[in-house]
DNA sequence: CATGAATGAGCGTTCATTCAT
DNA sequence: AATGAATGAACGCTCATTCAT
């Protein structure tokens, strides 16, 4: 049911309707209401279930050995499976609810794990903070997804990275 | 009445509603749509004069001086004011609609100028396809648009800046 | 329109759909929704519509001569044509709505004359409140209510009066 | 059961959810619609355990001794109790549902026996019939449901009585 | 031309009712 | 027998769109 909320939010926006979600998971409208109170509670648990993943394959990231190119390579795949749809966040924003600190916790502290190793390695400029990072992967996402050819997709994210590198 | 539903749109969002705007141009809800058959047509409109703007700076920047810093300024003014263009983009995307051909021509034309006097200037690296450039830009606007403070913004669109040049 | 929801409230109750409404009235349910912008917005202005009626035809009697049978006269017109149905009030106080204040004060005052009057020349016992015999009045049309002949109807409320009267 | 439905009722009015009801008596909804298969079902087994204790008590006070305010006292606590009953008559007439007819007779003989024998004591004029009392009884228990404190109720049901009486 | 009342499809949400476990 | 997840009709309400004035 979540997967088929955010498939529904990805291809139609968070607009679309809940009937829609319903349908795509094979359930009755009710169903719905019945698992998430409103429709700003699934979408929280959307956006919640998001920000799990991106948690765990930065955890992941962290434990690596050290080839120089980890971060690179986190960054890309990152941004590759968009994370972009963090749109999902705005509309969180508009209706004042927020994710469970808890997991924003999480998340900050794997990712900022990863950014202070990328940045003591020298692979990440030193007046990057952990926000700045966020928001390049968003825009980086954002790049891919406007971009029709993989190549042309990988280019872009490295001259992020080559942004994110230099000075 | 096209600034009004400009400021309209981006004050309460795409999906703020007609009488709204109606309201803010002093107008009854029956002139806005004598005047544009559809929501759709409304927002098209709103987002051509964004276009005409961004040409027009466009064709501007093409024809000023040669100091060294005119991309980077051109490059920064462009992604930071778009933020509000892009998410009329997105809504006219799922309108399936386009913005007008010539005006998108026109709007190509002038940045592509840009873009060959930058690389010529070294301002630019030579792996930068014109694709990649609009790309970038609103990646930039992306990553500008989830970034709350001025400051963020523009320090994080230097970052991109500094990818384009380097290499 | 405030005709077709008084009606519609009397015959299907207050939980009458807002839709059966718009239908009694001859018009699409957004009409209703423009003119009264919630339901509970519709049950008050009926509600006020009655106590208007019930004000109108208060300060009418108040003005007739002192012949001795018009507060009898017009608690009987009164329970007779159904005040009951302020079960509106009921529902009012659930949605913690509260009838125009201007509106009130004007028929306590018609009432409260009234009620004066009738126990100064002695028709009305002197323990009576002005909440009583509004009470009174709405008891003496349920007991219309409930009873199919004009000839018991008028005993009933006449029992009733006795009760006002004696002690 | 039927008391934690007959609390909700009482507390939350008749739309009270049947959902709200088994979890005040502790069970799960299906248990509820094992036992009634309806809600107007529930609602009239409520309805019915009412009427159940109000012929019980009639049938006591019309074995009571002959104190001159038995009939007096009868009548306030039917009205006073029945406060909530009445919401229920509505809402079972909406439904079109009556009361178990052999329950309906065994209340009237009772109630009768009492009407007589008040009667025959002077206690109660002449001209009162059966269906009169009844419709008296409503309409007490409509004026109580309208009054918020226990005294001024008392009050109300005293000057029916009295109104009862006279002649 | 401008207006805004009227319209009704569509959305979020509730709840009586069913049925597989 | 008891359960509660699943269901979908129905409701209150919104808003793009139309059209008589």
């Amino acid at each position: 049911m979540l997967q088929a909320a955010d498939a529904i939010f990805v291809e139609h926006g968070v607009s679309a309707s809940t009937e829609e979600i319903a349908r795509r998971a094979g359930l009755g409208i009710g169903t719905v209401f019945r698992h998430f109170p409103t429709k700003g509670a699934l979408l929280k648990a959307v956006y919640e279930q998001r920000l799990e993943h991106l948690a765990a394959r930065a955890e992941l990231a962290g434990t690596g050995d050290a080839a120089p190119t980890w971060f690179r390579e986190f960054f890309i795949e990152v941004a590759s499976t968009s994370i972009e749809k963090l749109i999902l966040a705005d509309a969180l924003e508009d209706l004042h609810l927020d994710a469970d600190p808890e997991l924003s916790a999480r998340l900050s502290s794997a990712v900022g794990a990863l950014l202070q190793r990328a940045q003591a390695a020298g692979t990440v400029r030193q007046d990057i903070s952990f926000d700045d990072l966020i928001a390049l992967m968003i825009a980086a996402g954002r790049a891919a997804q406007v971009t029709p050819t993989q190549q042309a997709r990988t280019h872009l994210i490295e001259v992020i990275l080559d942004g994110l590198q230099s000075g």
